[in-house]
RNA sequence: CGCGGGGUGGAGCAGUUCGGUAGCUCGUCGGGCUCAUAACCCGAAGGUCAGAGGUUCAAAUCCUCUCCCCGCAACCA
């Protein structure tokens, strides 16, 4: 079997982590020990991309060195994965001193190779974005973003020729249908690659950003964050010569993988292959990609402190449950919801009543019938059951083949076909009949063995997803997990041994009253929305100059969805404009004429290309919908309101 | 045509890669069991798989078109 190595993508240090850096993770780590598991050599990268303009412009906001910044984020990261039950085998930064010494050599070998090459580059450069703008990109030859025209700079840059290499991806993607996966993203990287890519430009001249690596042919330069940042792939294993490169990279036995989520399928699917290519480097086996959680109410939890993290829900109910949700929730590649009802439905259901009572009912059977004392191994293999067998086969083959595909949903749903199995066994062989026949000791045995095994082999699966309960199922079974080597583990509970009455290894949660936090918590938000602002004395007020208007014409702001554009007869020599965000709740023609109150001396602004020179009052009601305050009986444009 | 996701029994979701009895969890109703964490097991009701057209012996699944929701981004002054 080949050697596994896995990574994950190094987290931008621009923001803490969050639930989303932590499903990434979670996988990759419940992957690698699946693999291990299986007997492969295995190897799990995770880390922190600490360069470019953005850690520069945040630390600059915290009044910090960008290394220092870099330093504090980069530690939160590597120190929330042991709260996780994550163990990554290596850690790497981008700021570590092998890791830019390394990208420079490969920026030097492709330089010596004639693929980077020195171009002058003339274009329209947006200050506000620091990036340059295609002609096809601008928006009235303005900026999309900014609604300003960009400079015309000329600068001079360094380029890698990607679009030399843009064949042979195609080709190699076509002959490796599960190079990218699943299809879906393959499809998408395909459809892109319709295009003719354009050569990438790998530097930033340090004039403009010296935070990063420095072109070894040129030292006026650093080197474009992504460029940087794919490396670590295997600068961290140590390229070109490293031993763990070769077992995990570059030699016959190596299976290199990536993990990454949807919205950074372009770098890994089309600039690292290709940059790959060019260096003249094997290839990674498969880029496995992952949608996007949703939050529950997401609109609600920005507006309160008091709704739970997703991350404290780990604390709260557990970091393995949690980790189970994770996986079992999210059909891998598309997008799932997250929500604190969610997980203790999944919770109750699959780990409180299926599988945790599994547990508690087959060994309290067995401390009743037999003193807590596994039987032997009945001499009569015809008492063992078949369907139990045949259900564990079944299993087994179903749960690796969907997690060689990183369907880590529908690996625990076949676990969970065979624990429901178990449960029916169970029930069909009525432990508590044969305890009161005498005749039937034999039988009951049987039995009684036969579910005990099964409670170690489930336990053995298990323990990728839930390695710490794991622990503590193998514990109660009275075996040693880690010297369970191997998916099909028979036997082993030991016959002989005597077990524990077990605590419940799930203890099952009020789901009634979870319903009720949350609605508690929403009904707190909606009044805290709602609620009181701080006193302000009347001079504070008299400082707004309230207006009477009245609406002469309305139309819709091009490009937007929220705003019209207003002219407002306010009393003086020429109309006001003034944009307002209420596109989604007024139609133009309805407006004019209206009397409204404006207020007057508000700073203008510029707003999707449009000056406003004031703003509209409107009342806000609780589902959102927006009411305009007008006046019931008329009055002279401009008349002063208070 | 900004990017993306989705419309499948009352709710939430799988299934669509490789067409062939539509499955899971929760909920509802009835029954069983009493070992167990009011858990477990059996059964029932409930779906024209958003709509239209096409391909096919056969379509939730493939093709074409339409409608509708939801994120994100840009703007809600």
């Amino acid at each position: 079997m080949k050697n596994f190595y896995l990574t994950t993508p190094i987290y931008y240090v621009n923001a803490e982590p969050h639930i989303g850096h932590a499903y990434t993770t979670i996988l990759a780590d419940t992957m690698t020990r699946f693999q291990r598991l299986r007997g492969r050599l295995t190897r799990f990268q995770t880390g922190t991309d600490e360069h470019g303009d953005k850690i520069v412009e945040v630390a600059k906001k915290q009044g910090v060195s960008p290394r220092q910044y870099a330093d504090r984020i980069s530690r939160m990261f590597r120190e929330i994965w042991p709260d996780l039950n994550i163990k990554p085998d290596f850690f790497i930064r981008t700021t570590d001193e092998g890791h830019m010494r390394l990208v420079q050599e490969i920026l030097q070998r492709l330089y010596d190779k004639g693929d980077i090459y020195f171009s002058h580059y003339g274009g329209n450069y947006c200050v506000g974005c620091e990036r340059f703008y295609l002609d096809r990109e601008l928006k009235d030859g303005k900026c999309p973003d900014h609604q300003t025209v960009p400079v015309y700079i000329e600068e001079e840059n360094y380029f890698f020729k990607m679009s030399l290499y843009q064949k042979a991806l195609i080709s190699h993607i076509e002959t490796n249908p599960d190079f990218i996966r699943p299809e879906r993203y393959r499809n998408e990287v395909l459809s892109f690659l319709k295009e003719p890519l354009e050569d990438l430009c790998i530097s930033r001249p340090k004039s403009r950003l010296a935070w990063g690596i420095e072109l070894p042919f040129d030292r006026r330069f650093v080197t474009y964050v992504w460029f940087d940042a794919l490396m670590n792939y295997i600068t961290g294993l140590d390229w070109p010569l490293g031993s763990a490169y070769c077992s995990f990279w570059s030699g016959p036995e190596a299976d290199a993988q990536h993990l990454i989520a949807k919205d950074i399928l372009k770098p890994h699917a089309i600039y690292w292959p290709t940059m790959l290519m060019a260096a003249g480097i094997p290839l990674y086996s498969h880029l496995n990609v992952h949608g996007y959680w949703k939050i529950n109410d997401g609109k609600m939890s920005k507006s309160l402190g008091n709704v739970v993290k997703p991350l404290d829900l780990a604390r709260i109910y557990g970091v393995d449950p949690f980790r189970y949700f994770l996986l079992r929730e999210m059909a891998f590649g598309l997008d799932a919801s997250f929500g604190e009802e969610l997980l203790v439905e999944r919770y109750n259901a699959d780990l409180a009543n299926d599988l945790g009572n599994l547990f508690s009912r087959v060994l309290n059977m067995l401390a009743q019938y037999r003193g807590g004392v596994v039987p032997d191994k009945p001499a009569d293999r015809s008492l063992l059951s078949q369907d139990l067998a045949n259900g564990r086969g079944q299993a087994l083959a179903a749960y690796q083949e969907h997690m060689d595909r990183y369907e880590f949903h529908l690996a625990l749903s076949s676990l969970w076909v065979f624990i429901s199995g178990c449960n029916k066994y169970v029930v069909s062989s009525e432990p508590w009949a044969l305890a009161k026949k005498q005749e039937a000791g034999e039988k009951l045995d049987a039995v009684l063995y036969d579910l005990v095994q099964a409670l170690a082999w489930i336990t053995v699966l298990l323990s990728p997803a839930m390695p710490q309960v794991a622990l503590a199922m193998a514990d109660q079974l009275g075996f040693n997990l880690d010297q369970a080597i191997g998916l099909d583990g028979h036997d082993l509970a030991a016959p002989g041994i005597s077990l524990q009455k077990p605590e419940p290894l799930f203890p099952r949660v009020d789901s009634a009253k979870v319903q009720a936090k949350t609605a508690k918590a929403e009904e707190k938000a909606r009044s805290k929305a709602s609620g009181p602002a701080p006193e302000i004395n009347i001079d504070e007020f008299s400082r707004l100059d309230l207006r009477l208007g009245k609406i002469l014409e309305a139309a819709p702001v091009p490009g937007a969805d929220k705003l019209l554009r207003l002219s407002l007869d306010l009393g003086e020599d020429k109309p006001r404009t003034v944009v307002s965000g209420i596109a989604q709740h007024y139609k133009p023609q309805d407006l004019p004429g209206l009397q409204v109150v404006v207020v007057a001396n508000l700073k203008p602004v510029t707003l999707r290309g449009v000056e406003s020179h004031g703003m509209i009052l409107a009342a806000t009601g609780p589902e959102g919908e927006v009411k305009i305050i007008t006046l019931s009986d008329p009055l002279p444009p401009g008349s002063k309101v208070r």
